[in-house]
DNA sequence: TAGATTGTTAATCGATTAACAATC
DNA sequence: TAGATTGTTAATCGATTAACAATC
């Protein structure tokens, strides 16, 4: 019973099937999405899940299972139209729709996200920042303001802020990720590296650098042991 | 028979089980030693695996396989010693390991990973960086020298660079990624959102944004679809 | 001692892989 | 028609979860 009772106490928030489609089918729809809008810019109006498994190193039954996983629907012999495949996927990721965030820190890391346009392809408005440093604040940075910090709560309310994106130091990490869930933020992109406390009805996507880096090494580190082995 | 040839052919180069380690346990890792130096500066000396699952929201049997699987031993009753256990997962990670990095690409993002003096506390060591642009040449960021792109190969073979960071546009991706290779990196971190093609025996860590966004994008069109159900 | 906690072995669950029938 | 390709159902594989014995 204790064995039970911990168990839902400790389960995490993070839900394995989203939308029914299980994550890894998930966090390879980007990658077909990609892949297939340059092959449709190269003039390419069917394509088989044999191309695609080919082209981007994945079995391509998985491809296959993962299309159908979103409603995707081809042609024996013929394969799926590129166009409607396409379609299909930005329809799944919700990238049709416009979801406005705020970011809170502008340091480096901010300022580099502020400045990159290409989140508009993703359905991502990222539309003020904001800071504790009141020298950032006042201009603006990629036609985005910079304001204080203590306009965060007008800000969510009077542009109905969907999502928090957070690039402060990791000593202030989980204060900020307070202040947006207090100021009504559904969803908070983190990238600093600590692990953050949030209601169940919060959502938190981790950029998880340090993990990546740390696949990284590890793998690097086999690969020149095994070299030194031989 | 062919399915089998097929499935060889187009199998993913990405071990599952790096260094007999789980993929999933490998990417907790980091999230376990952020938080166990944590704990230890606040005076930890034991911890049992139920705290640590308490804390970062996992199921402590969960923490307890990740922790065995790197042969991490604790005491019942008591607990893991913490600083051994920190030293275990530095070690396991590499961490005390420097690795040289170059930079390839110094846009904007480029320069904001050049600027980030963490990644020392990961054994990366960002050496140098290279763009096409002769105008970001030659000035320094962070100490580090920015080097016309012609300057690579000497750079690599001279220090023995083992990593590339790929930060450059996506469309420049797959060039930028050949040239590393050339040059003998061993492994790339990937920040453009295209798929590398790269020979086996080259190790690709992609950061993948794009993916991470969609995921957070799902979970959270799902919840407003919740809730407006509701 | 008693009970919290580790470590190990078995059961469950979910994703990938395989096999095969349907079809353009 | 023949064969490439889809879609579906079953088998396999691996990670998580559960159960329990060992122990400080």
């Amino acid at each position: 019973m204790n064995e039970k009772l911990n168990k839902i106490i400790s389960e995490e928030f993070e839900s394995e099937n989203i939308s029914g489609v299980p994550k890894p089918t998930l966090l390879r729809l980007p990658g077909y999405l990609q892949y297939l809008v340059e092959k449709k810019n190269s003039g390419t109006n069917q394509i088989s899940a044999t191309t695609i498994g080919n082209d981007l190193n994945l079995y391509y039954v998985q491809v296959r299972k993962d299309l159908a996983s979103i409603g995707a629907v081809g042609k024996p012999k013929i394969g799926y139209d590129i166009k409607i495949l396409i379609h299909t996927l930005v329809t799944f990721l919700d990238y049709h729709n416009k979801k406005s965030a705020v970011l809170v820190g502008a340091g480096k890391l901010g300022r580099t996200l502020l400045s990159y346009d290409g989140f508009a392809n993703y359905g991502l408005d990222i539309v003020a920042a904001v800071d504790v440093n009141s020298d950032l604040c006042g201009c603006k940075i990629n036609d985005k303001p910079v304001l204080r910090i203590d306009e965060l709560a007008n800000l969510c309310t009077n542009l109905k802020i969907e999502i928090g994106i957070l690039t402060v130091p990791d000593k202030n990490a989980q204060e900020a990720a307070d202040m947006l869930i207090k100021c009504g933020v559904h969803a908070i992109w983190n990238f600093s590296s600590v692990h953050l406390n949030v209601p169940d009805d919060v959502i938190v996507q981790n950029e998880n650098m340090a993990a990546s880096l740390a696949v990284l090494s590890t793998r690097l580190a086999e690969k020149m042991n095994r070299k030194s082995e031989i």
